[in-house]
DNA sequence: CGATGACTTGACTGCTGTCAACGTGCGTGG
DNA sequence: CCACGCACGTTGACAGCAGTCAAGTCATCG
């Protein structure tokens, strides 16, 4: 779901230890290296407002594992950029039912869906120690009204999640239970790569009963799909820890565009 | 997909006698009780200014049966809105697999998802004779500038977009067979209801392939499950005619929020 | 009136969900 | 440091829903 904001949001990961040692410089120089800053370093031009910024991020301390960012029902006034961590969105129907919306991984954006109708309709928790950066709405709209690149940027960034929303929708109603899968494995393997780390060996942070629940499959599926996959070389699987061994085929296997239509080529 | 801006962008359906007959009088009180206004009015204040928008309407024709709107590749230059007949939204993949994306009925915007990469990333085909007006993204955006309530409310329908579209993409990762249908026929009925026309008694415009398709179910399933729903006293089906005998039932079938989460209670 | 495409119905297969038992790793407490 | 317990994950057996293939019916259009 917010898979894509990397081009334009792209937020520095953070280390656990920098989190410990926010000195306003430090910060300064975060805000400044992070492509974040088109958004929130306008909000002022003077020193002080980059001091209200620190205000602002200071905030949000670390979320641990389980913890909400923000549950459904609550007041919007925020869209948060993940910086390090994970995060995973559900919605809970009358029936107490729980659906996974969406993962969140570092130099992504979540709470778009709020705007609408100004209440989150989702609640998002963090899959393991996880801080975000908390960018107010309210500013960020007043801002736009003067830097239409922003405003053109904010737009894009929602049309875009609109087209991959899409594009995931058909994903979960025409794949097979092997192609979404590798679906998923292929979308986060380009998630990891474009914040620059490993595209090819990462860390799951979410549970098998989360990737199933996320893609509408029993969780005995996805263990069996991990077997499988391994089985066919397709991939290393060692619990969480994920090597993805035969890029093609699994791209192949996710089929049309990689869940994101970037195959080996890159878009844009 | 787009079943979604009748509260702000609600169209006054025309009758197709209407299209052939445009004097620049009737189109201007067309526009006048038009919720559209809210948008496309303000262009200008003068006269000559509704003129303008004049041109713009009458530069769309209708479109007859199978007529593209845009394509896949188009670049990017207006929103639509649909204002009688309907028309289908398509992905093909390299593969040249056809993927429908959505359906659009009167009252609905077509095309944001194209503001992204000011492409289109999909083509949009007339279901039926169609007229549509367009909405050049230019001046809505200059617009939005001055107008934060405007500004507000583009972000609001995008919002919802992307909030919806979630919700779809739940229904076809989680739901049956059953129950997708009864999803879409709650859907329809619900899109119907909401520009003023029966909720209970409508005709399909697209085929059972169509269906299919976006449902990510085989054409055969979907003939079978109208032939069943038919038996359990829940619709009758004539061909593409469609009524809904038991509103209640069938929206429990669609389960979770009637794809919308509207159920007996209307929602905002 | 015939042809073409849309729809329906049936038989069969196979993928995937469900139920259930069994490993495996990690954290807690002795 | 070890043992235990619990959550998470794996594996197997079985059943049912939905896809595929195929034949046949119906409507619409030239």
């Amino acid at each position: 779901m917010a898979a894509k904001y990397q081009n334009f949001f792209k937020v520095i990961p953070m280390t656990a230890s920098q989190h410990k040692v926010i000195s306003l410089t430090r910060l300064k120089i975060a805000c400044q290296d992070c492509s974040l800053k088109e958004i929130c370093l306008p909000v002022g031009v003077g020193i002080n407002e980059i001091e209200m910024l620190d205000d602002i991020i200071e905030r949000k301390k670390p979320l641990s594992k389980g913890e909400n960012l923000y549950r459904i029902g609550d007041s919007f006034k925020s869209i948060f950029a993940v910086r390090s961590g994970s995060l995973k969105s559900i919605c809970t129907t009358e029936a107490g039912e729980v659906q996974i919306t969406g993962f969140h991984l570092p130099g992504e954006l979540v709470g778009m869906d709020a705007i609408a109708d100004n209440i989150h309709p989702v609640s998002t928790i963090a899959l393991e120690t996880t801080s975000v950066c908390e960018i107010p709405f309210e500013q960020l709209d007043k801002l736009s009204e003067k830097l239409s690149g922003l405003r053109h940027e904010i737009l894009r960034v929602m049309s875009r999640e609109i087209k991959e929303d899409q594009q995931n929708m058909l994903m979960l109603g025409q794949k097979t239970a092997e192609e979404k899968l590798a679906a998923l494995l292929m979308s986060i393997s380009k998630r990891h790569k474009t914040r620059g780390f490993s595209p090819l060996e990462f860390t799951l942070t979410m549970s098998r009963g989360d990737i199933g629940n996320f893609l509408g499959l029993a969780l005995e599926t996805v263990s069996r799909l991990f077997g499988r996959f391994q089985d066919d070389g397709l991939i290393t699987v060692n619990r969480k820890q994920i090597t993805i061994l035969n890029h093609y085929s699994l791209c192949a296997l996710a089929g049309a565009g990689c869940l994101h239509e970037d195959s080996p080529v890159e878009k844009r």
